[in-house]
Order: C-alpha cells, then structure tokens, then sequence
DNA sequence: GACTGGCATTAACCCGGGTTTATTGGGCAT
DNA sequence: ATGCCCAATAAACCCGGGTTAATGCCAGTC
C-alpha cells in the first residue's frame, strides 16, 4: 500500500478531509522541534528526512531516516500530547502531507480495514526497532556499518559519513577509521582481477 | 486492563476457545528457543521470564525482561513465520497462557474493542522501544544503570548483577567498576546523618 | 567443620572509540 | 585562478569497557 492510496482513502473522510494539509519543506528545516508537540502522522511524498536526538552537549544522534513514500511520527506526542523527545529534519527538499493523528485514530475505529492497516504498519515498525536492539547489543561498530549500507543501500548516496556514523552510533572519525580498516582488509584479501 | 480479563474474553470466543493453553515452566527453562518457531501470544500469568540473543561467541544479550501480568512474544515468529532471532527463558518459576497468533488476528478483525487493545498494546511497546534506543544512542553505560534501577525497581531485587549488565549492554565486570564509582562518589558527596 | 558452586568484586592488560587538532581535497562563487 | 567552505581523513592522546585470572563471599550439603 503506497501513501497516496492512503491519503485518498483519508480524504474520502468527510470529518477528517478538511484537517489534511500538503506543505513543502526546504532542505535543512525541521518539521517537528525537539520540544514541541505535533500530533500529526506526516506522510513524506518526496525528499529525505532524518528523526535525531540532540543531547545536552550539543550532540545530534540520528534515530531514522526516512526516504519517499514513508510514514512518519512522534509516537510521544500522538499517543500521550507530551512534547517530542526528538526531531524531524529534512535533509532533501521535502513534500509532506500531515494528518492529526487523534482524527486518523477515531477514524480507523469506524473502519476496521484502516485499523488494520495502521496495525500492520505498527508490526513493521516493531520489527525494525527490534532488529535496530539487537545491532546495538549484540554487534560491532563495524558489522552495524557493514548492514547499515546493506539495508540502506538505496539511500546511503544520499547521504553524508557524518550522517551514516550517527545514525549507528559513534563519531565520523571513528567511521573513518573503520571504512579504513575495511579497505585494508579488502587489499589484503582481494586478489587483483589480473 | 490486566491479562486475566483478556484471557477471559478470548475464551468467550468458540475457535479460539480450545487453542488456548496454560502451562507451567520451571526455573532456567526456555518458553521459546532461538531459532526455532513459535507463533503464540504468551500471557505471563506468574514467575519471571527474559528474552535474550544469544551471539556466535556464546554470550547472552538479555533484551527484556517481563514479570507478572505481561505480554510476550515473537513478532518475528507471529508475523512472519519465520524463526525467532531470540529465546525467552524463565528466570523463575512461571505460569502462562499461550494463544496461537493467528487466531487471535483474526478474532481482532471481527472484534474492534479487541483490535483497539492491541493497537494499544503496540503503541506501549513501540513507545519502549523508542525509550530503549535512546538510551543506547545517547547515554553512558552508567547513566543507563541508574535509569535501570528507577525503571524497574519492582523486580530489581529478583535480578543478578550479571542480568542487569547482559541488558543494559555491558560485563558484569563493567557493571562493577560502575557500581564502585557510584559508591565512592555517595561517599564522597554525602554528609553523614549526625 | 570442610567442601563445593555460584555470584560479585578486584587487578592487570589491551583495544576500540572519543577528543582535539591538523591536513587534504573537492565543489562553488567571485 | 583564487579563495572559501565543508566533508573526509589523519595523527596523538585519553578513557571506558572487554578480557582473563584471581580473590572473597556466602549458602548449601555432606
């Protein structure tokens, strides 16, 4: 099921119709603050965004990217109206589409086949958090790069090593010094076509 | 809503009625294994259970812990059919009530208050999850033990030092060293009562 | 009381990653 | 071509946590 299926079926709403609203976002401008509450569920048409955590320090840690055709959502605010512990940056010029998350909810409610689908979304989210657990307990800095370009191959271009090493969780420098030792290893290992 | 109730409801309904299983499991032994299948839904009616990863080298990752009237279970195994990436191991004597995941999908799409509780019960454990991350991308090993033992102080005194290191992501070594620090920083920074 | 096994702690050593600072190199505007 | 900015790399140093092995400390049990 794609987004704009979705958000057609959304609009078919009388209730909720008039709440949905499409806007743009340049590159570089955040879409929810770390602070504020946006109950929206934010259908992302076009471009790339990032969902980050920025620390006393002044540290940002990504949490998720998210690329065309993805849903997006501060689970804090919709669920609890307390203010996002994160935010939403786009890292490309971004189209979005926001629907107030209590509205969607009331709907689903009325229409089993929605719930349905929103329930299914949610599994695939659990899926990807719990496969995210597991990297951070279980693996290396550098076997959580390795799969980071496998899983993220389709977006990994459109991205900085600086994004990459934050999102799996250490410094740019040390991904540098892993990308290097990976190198090595593959010289070493890897004889010459010829 | 505690799980005896839920269970009570999903008697009510004839398929799902003789699919339904309670058991008994002792102390160590394993509800789920790794890598094997298991599509239940597992209410944990008494005792102490954990899920935990364990890696090539034979070390144990515990990712949760659940006591009394939790839910468990193996997204993975329920959604996908596939293998569970983890095991779920009784750290005590434990009672369960096992329902077969299908079967409860499918009364959930008949039965929308159904449906809404684990809708519901996805946003909790979503909401854990996003909790969890944080905290392994942002915090120090000792800032996560602190907010450890705030979190679960309820079962904290049923835990070894070495479990609650295996979850937050350290040795027990570690967690030690950590402990000491944390000591002689009281010591330190407390004055005495008279 | 002596033996045993499991848990927690400690010490000694090593290594991966953080921190700081400096260098390189590629786009891009003027 | 020049200068600027930023991403990426590199070098030097430090520290937290992993590893191994030893010690202390109970609680059972015979």
């Amino acid at each position: 099921m794609n987004i704009y299926d979705l958000i057609e079926q959304l609009r078919a709403d009388p209730d909720l119709a008039p709440k949905i609203r499409t806007t743009t976002h340049a590159k570089g401008s955040q879409i929810i603050k770390q602070g504020e509450v946006c109950g929206d569920v934010i259908f992302l048409r076009k471009g790339l965004a990032q969902m980050s955590y920025v620390t006393f320090e002044g540290k940002e840690w990504i949490k998720s990217f998210f690329a065309e055709n993805a849903i997006m959502g501060a689970r804090r605010c919709q669920i609890l109206g307390e203010p996002s512990h994160f935010a939403i940056t786009c890292l490309e010029d971004c189209e979005i589409t926001a629907v107030p998350y209590d509205g969607l909810r009331k709907l689903a409610a009325r229409a089993p086949d929605l719930m349905a689908i929103f329930f299914d979304f949610n599994e695939q989210v659990s899926m990807r958090k719990e496969k995210r657990e597991y990297e951070f307990l279980c693996l290396s800095a550098q076997d959580r790069y390795q799969g980071f370009l496998e899983d993220y191959a389709h977006i990994v271009p459109r991205l900085t090593q600086a994004q990459i090493a934050s999102f799996i969780g250490i410094t740019p420098i040390a991904l540098s010094r892993i990308r290097k030792r990976i190198n090595q290893a593959e010289s070493r290992g890897v004889v010459g076509a010829q």
